[in-house]
DNA sequence: GTCGGATTGTTCGATGTCGAAGTATACTGC
DNA sequence: GCAGTATACTTCGACATCGAACAATCCGAC
């Protein structure tokens, strides 16, 4: 038979949340990366990658990674494929050899140019089932929420 | 240099809801799986198929997908992981051949009952950065989103 | 009964993701 | 200037994730 587990009320409230939070974050990428790979043959990390050297312009991969939260490897992984398909190059920085500098190719900048509008007109119509307000309340709990969980054990 | 980009109102409030959204999601599960790898040696994944064979009991393949909102070669992966670790087994159905019954075994059991309570406790841990109201009205947005989402064009 | 379509699961190839280990380069104290 | 440490990136191995293509089985129409 399955188990029994209450926990307490406290326990209960927490974990509803968050599997509610992981659910909805789950369901509105899923649909927006289907879009994205059918539409345009992009993934979620690419667009992340395009997106940040649109509105940021050229910068190296260690603040890529801290642009869109990820590992070191895997900005390499990421970039290595966009590379590959043409949308961005990596350039040597003079006063620093270590570092590669990403940035778009005339190709690239032509894409997001012209994905990132019709992304954020999705990501609109699927937030549009909230009001604005609640929208408001949306990202306020999570910018709370995120920035509580970022800033715990800074030691481990 | 880095491109101007506006967009309405509206479209600014959504993105903003959506991104912070996102990067909550991951940085809450990012330091939860962080924890249950280095403490019990499972991912995500692995912890919520034992999570809900656990709760619900044994279930076939098809119903596990349906569960974790996962793809089916997923599960197949996932399942596979886990029965080569011991914790889980595939056992078939005499009333229709094509199913395979997932069901803990005892370790699994064993397992699944230890790290679950430890897990509850990281995730109240966590989450208690907010009231319990926040957390209550957190839950209703995204579940309000989720739902949504999932409903929207059940048809492609 | 049989055939065609649906459902269940697996396999495959591509990508993402991490952490650990390795390489190259920069910096700091002395 | 040299040694030791820190930083930037890559490589590697493991797992997750998807969709497409496939195999086995079931089921419904006839």
């Amino acid at each position: 038979m399955p188990s029994r587990h209450s926990g307490s009320p406290r326990e209960v409230l927490a974990l509803d949340a968050f599997v509610k939070l992981a659910r909805a974050a789950t369901t509105v990428t899923g649909r927006l990366n289907q879009r994205l790979q059918q539409d345009h043959d992009l993934t979620e990390s690419q667009l992340g990658v395009l997106e940040a050297l649109f509105h940021l312009g050229p910068m190296p991969q260690s603040e890529l990674c801290r642009k869109i939260l990820r590992s070191g490897s895997n900005v390499t992984t990421v970039v290595d494929n966009l590379e590959r398909a043409g949308l961005v190059r990596r350039a040597a920085q003079d006063d620093d050899r270590r570092v590669r500098v990403v940035q778009l190719t005339t190709e690239g900048r032509r894409v997001i140019e012209r994905v990132f509008p019709l992304h954020a007109g999705r990501v609109t119509e699927l937030m549009g089932t909230l009001t604005r307000d609640e929208q408001r309340e949306l990202g306020r709990l999570c910018r709370k929420l995120g920035l509580a969980t970022a800033a715990a054990d800074p030691e481990d």
